[in-house]
DNA sequence: TTTATATGCAATCATTTGGTTGCGCAACAG
DNA sequence: CTGTTGCGCAACCAAATGATTGCATATAAA
């Protein structure tokens, strides 16, 4: 099962629980209390975060906390850059079309 | 079937179709030639990509040309803004880390 | 008109996914 | 020691997913 951090992110409750792990580390029952789904169900989640290379955990007497290993985050990051550079362009051709419609109108008056 | 964005880019496929069509306009037969699976499979990822709302499209004769909605990228940008926050705080501590051992390098000598 | 091409839509199928329940084990509390 | 709590693991299940084949339709070419 080869799973990327695409998928990882591909579900709502895997989301909110990133973001809920991005701030302070939280144990498995403490995520649960935020879902209406079960504890083995985030359980669950936590295991394809793991997976994914997302999470780093600290054991603590029979308590596991979870924390996001935040800069797995900047490969989606990365990945968009591409588009980002796009939209940039775009954007800056836009500029350059207000500058001359700017300047029409500087000429008009 | 709702369908998000974060679903749209969770399949491989899928994120080349995207990154295909984010500079030109492509028939979903000229896509096709860039995979191994069936036309048909590519259709349907161009309707998951267009439920989503990632897709222009522009009828020609009977070609339809599919180009991606560029703007509907940022939308993950947006989601990602979060923790861009969060790493660029953790890379500004290592900053202020690193001007401290700077001063205590600069107090020794 | 006839034929070929480009596409979408429906039915079908194996696999994956997200969820549940039940169980076993380690770590505290009594 | 005994009971309780926090976790992970395995089995199981319904629904979604990604793919295929087959068919219908619209446009272009012969």
């Amino acid at each position: 099962m080869k799973r990327d951090i695409f998928q990882a992110i591909a579900d709502p409750t895997r989301r909110a629980i990133i973001v809920l792990i991005a701030a302070h580390a939280m144990t498995p029952n403490a995520l649960a209390d935020h879902f209406e789904v079960s504890r083995q169900a985030i359980s669950k989640h936590i295991q394809i975060l793991n997976e994914c290379g997302l999470l780093d955990q600290e054991k603590a007497g029979r308590e596991i906390h979870y924390q996001l290993k935040l800069e797995k985050m900047q490969e989606i990051d990365m990945w968009l850059e591409q588009f980002r550079k796009l939209w940039e362009t775009r954007y800056s051709q836009l500029d350059s079309l207000l500058a001359i419609l700017q300047e029409e109108k500087s000429h008009e008056a």
